[in-house]
DNA sequence: TTGTAGGCGTTATCAA
DNA sequence: TTGATAACGCCTACAA
């Protein structure tokens, strides 16, 4: 029962295993990978040996033999961030089916991070790798592909096609916010979000600004409210401006660039005394699970995470798989989902 | 600039390095490992075949020759809970302080994926083992021990000592709420949570009715208000039970055993049309980035998440240089953040 | 300062 | 069905 390896400098080898079972080394390794071809008593006697032993077999010398590990590895961009957790869930559902395994790797936003975690990667010689990059642009993602290890861009796209990538048209998804405002009779709209230097920001906007003009109001109704990041301290702010306008120009409605800061403007929307939607309506971006926890259930938009996971898995099993494989890049839908927050009760 | 090894079947060694640089293969070792004892003007012309060539270190191969990795590797329970984000934070920084390395798996609160990921990461040969277990006592985890990897339980406890292990009192935590109620003047109080088979159920509501025992007041006035889970809508359910109660009998506070059930209170509470903390006064727990962005800010207490993962991190480190490693329990106490919802004004 | 040789634990090939 | 042996790529003595 009690195993002798304990104590033991080190861990006992197959070797160490065919000499307690009384049989050869080759004889070992058939057990623990070709176990019909050996006689059910030398198996049994084997593996008790094994038991008895405590033995683990070493992937290292395993892999070293064999040349492929079955390992990806997703570096993410924020493990704090539940977009990405949901994603990373996407991803290893995939790999579990595929009988892969995953390795998560966390570069906190931070370029160096990146780096060392993928440089680690190589040379741990994983058959691919799943990434979400601080800079899709970076020259270092070229050399991971140089040295032939596959790669998918996740949640971001590059100019070029020397990568498979999934993402999410956020065009779409502000045109999607205001278009669901427009339809509910609303004429005067902010757009509450920030910096423009975050891409994501920017297509939201444009995708608003488009949908706006589209459906024939001036440009100048929807009033733009930038913010210095996505926060809830942004979004309390930008409902402090709004509350500084005069009722005559103040917006009915607000579409924020993100759940996290509708949520500081829906915190200050009550704070002030206003009712949402009567007052002023709200629409996020992100459909995070506190979106529908909110005082007043915020209306969202959401992206298919796990779906851009287990898509970007695919692509790479699939790039892992065949030489000539032809990169692509996969842009999901996001889809609005209406909630109190935004409904006219009528 | 463009590398050899593109297109080649296999990756360049450090024998092809050699080759390329005309040295022998000790020399380039040397150059990876010991540059200072290799002449200037060799080592860059290896350092040149290396970039040439595209030469990655062959983790494999070097691990099994070292007999040694330097990887921790942390098995959290739920990736898609930012609790435990926060601990696996707190574990790579310290485990980035002492030049290791973690692989995150995730066990999604399935005892045979976390046997699954043990027993991989046994034969990777990691350094040790943080595990947040499906089930402390699960007789798996022993193994790990017999077979000599360090393993450290996270934000749980066993009943013996076999192990490292990290935890939050969450009795104390049950106290510190109820207290601060008591504080501000409440004595009839309800306790939202459940099931009951939950350790921290069982303990924030033990710290409960200790505290409000010992503040002299009648038990019965400390309702207990069961639910199925800790989740939105339980919460909300909670809420409308409250409701359904006459003025004089309802509590006129609530202690909820997580945030996420709390905000689902303070969701029924706001469409009710009660005034918090006017009308009911609420207290989570956990402390979640939602709870300060709550239409209400939210009164909770809090765990030092972080601290909890570089402790344990540190733990297991010590466990892994020092042989003769006694094994400690370390306790955190959690601490009260008072916030509007519970904060009676005036 | 550089080269040579042996072995880490495994798997695969081939012969018995 | 089993056993012996040769790699896999790297590191470290030790020899030159």
């Amino acid at each position: 029962m009690v195993t002798a390896s304990s104590g033991s400098g080190r861990s006992p080898s197959v070797k160490d295993v065919a000499a307690a079972a009384g049989v050869s080394l080759g004889t070992v390794s058939n057990v623990l990978n070709r176990p019909a071809v050996v006689s059910a008593a030398t198996r049994e006697r084997v593996e008790r040996a094994m038991a008895d032993l405590g033995f683990v077999r070493n992937e290292f010398a395993r892999q070293l033999r064999m040349g492929t590990s079955r390992t990806l590895a997703y570096v993410m961009l924020d493990a704090t961030n539940p977009f990405f957790t949901d994603v990373a869930q996407g991803i290893e559902l995939a790999a579990e089916g595929a009988d892969m395994s995953v390795v998560i790797c966390n570069s906190n936003n931070r370029a160096v991070r990146e780096q060392a975690h993928l440089a680690q990667l190589m040379e741990q010689r994983v058959l691919g790798i799943l990434l979400t990059p601080t800079d899709p642009q970076a020259p270092w993602i070229d050399s991971v592909a140089e040295r032939g290890v596959p790669l998918v861009i996740v949640d971001r796209t590059r100019d070029d096609d020397r990568f498979c990538s999934v993402a999410v048209d956020d065009v779409l998804g502000g045109r999607l916010a205001i278009e669901h405002l427009v339809d509910q009779g609303h004429t005067r709209v902010a757009f509450i979000g920030g910096p423009k230097s975050l891409g994501q920001v920017r297509d939201r906007y444009a995708g608003a600004q488009r949908a706006w003009s589209e459906a024939g109001l001036p440009p100048e109704d929807l009033v733009e409210l930038p913010t210095a990041a996505l926060t809830v301290a942004e979004g309390r702010g930008a409902g402090e401006r709004l509350a500084g306008l005069s009722a005559a120009r103040r917006p009915t409605a607000a579409f924020c660039a993100n759940d996290i800061t509708a949520l500081g403007l829906l915190q200050a929307a009550i704070g002030t005394g206003w009712r949402v939607p009567g007052d002023l309506a709200i629409v996020g971006y992100d459909d995070i699970e506190f979106a529908s926890a909110a005082a007043v259930p915020l209306t969202s938009v959401r992206q298919p995470r796990e779906e851009l996971g287990r898509t970007a898995a695919q692509l790479l099993l699939a790039e892992t798989a065949d030489e000539q494989h032809l990169h692509q890049q996969v842009v999901f839908k996001p889809e609005l989902v209406a909630r109190a927050s935004s409904l006219s009760t009528g």
